[in-house]
RNA sequence: GGCGACAUAGCCAAGUGGUAAGGCAGAGGACUGCAAAUCCUUUAUCCCCGGUUCGAAUCCGGGUGUCGCCUCCA
């Protein structure tokens, strides 16, 4: 049974989906106004690895994560740009397709824009002022927040306590400071829509109630995002879909923890906004991966150039493992098992039980990431010993190797390319170097080829050799 | 001020009642012509003080510390 922290409830929840072996789930994704941070990494590859686990439990997902793609930030960059917010949302949205492609993140199955889905918009505001739970002024259309008795339920607070610490501006044409727009009166010079009010543009919280519903039905699964969208943001799409369908509007909320950079928040003042798209210069997106994954997704974490290479030789055993595993398979025959082997297929199998148990319980990646590296102990033992080892014991751990990464999705397995014959030869020339106990030739050999990214190694079964970390591509 | 999270070895990090997973780094060893890869050994008064319990890192109370949200920030 899985299990998921749930924030409404703030307990740890069995997933029960709406429609039996169905799972919807929605994920509020980037506003297309600049390259995402490693930030918005976090949640997106915590998301990915969510559907992707969920699917591998026989669910079928389906997964929308949409674009915000007009609103303040998307204007004001437009103007600073020269160019149309049009314009803006195309060119960062082919940035984020890149930049998610290379953290290994599948695409959604639908990622819808705000700016196409206006009727959807405008309908359900329509049902809103129909059910007086909205109302406009001058052509603005507000929420009434005191018509959601459950209005705080998700951010735990009631709605005095909330004005206690807010910053409100008074606006004396709202009913209530908290009330929020749901649709913004056109200003000159932005984009605008048709609608019962006149012209505008949609505000932003509607923006996800709206496509959500459209695309998942008036009660999701799952739905989440960043965990500083607890409020106003969900808190908000909970008054306008509840309000106007008296239906749950999800039945769990995700919510992922913050990434810090070197223990500081951050933020555009302070400078430390770390792009994907800027860290993918140096670092292995693999490796951010995986670093994400290392730890439980609801505790905050810190990012640094420490952290992430710890990360990295990390995952360099996982992936050293893999190798180790395949590049014995191509050698060995197959044969009947015996009790050293019989015992490591026992330990593969509860080792897919552990990783199971571990994920199943609210998604612990951290858990089900130290199993990997329990198994890696027990293959390479095997490996190490003495005796010719078996294709029929190497290939279901291998294979399990694969079915764990179509979760996790970090793990890359080395493709060569077209270089075969030049260091065969080389390794050739190297072992009649050896041969003959000449030692400088052959090590002059050896770090000839280190010096291009190629790693030779002598084992007991011969010369094998691979590519250095990072060189692969 | 209100709401909330977190505090586990040098570092990162699992673990919600039965005397502490995993990874990185360090030290020692095995293997190797030397390496590489791998294996073995080795490192924890679980922030502090009370309480509940036969028994607590885990539950309760009180501290201390770090951080977040309450500003259309993931």
């Amino acid at each position: 049974m899985i299990k998921l922290y749930n924030t409404l409830s703030r307990k740890k929840e069995p997933l029960k989906p709406v429609k039996e072996g169905k799972i919807g789930i929605y994920a509020c994704g980037p506003t297309v106004y600049d390259y995402f941070h490693i930030g918005n990494a976090r949640v997106f590859i915590t998301f990915d690895v969510l559907r992707r686990y969920l699917a591998y439990r026989g669910y079928d997902v389906t997964f929308v994560q949409n674009y915000t793609d007009v609103d303040d930030k998307m204007i004001k960059r437009a103007a600073e740009l020269k160019i149309s917010v049009d314009e803006v949302a195309e060119r960062f949205i082919s940035a984020y397709e890149e930049d998610t492609a290379a953290l290994g993140i599948l695409p959604a199955d639908y990622h819808p824009r705000a700016t196409r889905h206006i009727p959807q918009i405008i309908a359900l505001i329509q049902r809103l002022i129909d059910k007086k739970m909205a109302y406009e002024v001058e052509g603005d259309v507000y929420f009434r927040v005191e018509a959601f008795p459950g209005y705080g339920k998700l951010s735990g607070q009631n709605l005095e306590e909330i004005m206690s610490g807010a910053r409100v501006e008074i606006d004396e044409r709202k009913k209530h400071p908290m009330d929020f727009a749901l649709w913004k009166k056109e200003k000159p010079g932005e984009p605008s829509w048709e609608s019962p009010w006149g012209r505008g543009r949609p505000g932003w919280h509607i923006e996800c109630s709206a496509m959500s519903m459209h695309y998942l039905g008036e009660t999701l699964d799952i739905h989440g995002g960043g965990q500083d969208l607890i409020f106003p943001h969900h808190e908000n799409e909970i008054a306008q879909s509840e309000g106007a369908t008296a239906k749950p509007f999800s039945r769990h909320w995700v919510h992922v923890g913050y990434l810090n950079i070197d223990r500081e928040k951050m933020s555009k003042s302070l400078g430390n906004v770390l792009t994907v798209r800027q860290l993918r210069e140096t670092v292995d997106p693999m490796v951010i991966r995986f670093f994400m994954l290392s730890a439980h997704y609801r505790t905050p974490i810190n990012f640094s150039g420490e952290y992430l290479e710890q990360a990295s030789r990390a995952l360099e055993r996982l992936n050293m493992t893999v190798y180790n595993l395949k590049e014995r398979l191509e050698k060995v025959q197959e044969g009947l098992p015996d009790n050293e082997e019989k015992e490591l297929l026992g330990f593969l199998q509860s080792s897919r039980e552990k990783f199971i148990e571990a994920m199943d319980d609210d998604f612990n990646t951290a858990g089900a990431i130290a199993v990997l590296f329990e198994l890696g102990r027990e293959v390479n033992i095997y490996l190490n010993r003495p005796e010719g080892q078996k294709a029929n014991i190497l290939r279901p751990v291998l294979d399990f190797y694969r079915e764990i990464n179509d979760v996790f999705g970090f793990i890359k397995e080395q493709g060569r390319s077209g270089l075969e014959a030049e260091v065969e030869a080389l390794i050739a020339q190297r072992e009649e170097a050896r041969a003959r106990k000449d030692w400088s030739t052959a090590d002059a050999i050896r770090d000839r080829l280190k010096d291009r990214g190629i790693i030779l190694e002598d084992t007991p079964q011969g010369v094998r050799w691979r590519m250095a970390p990072g060189k692969d591509g």
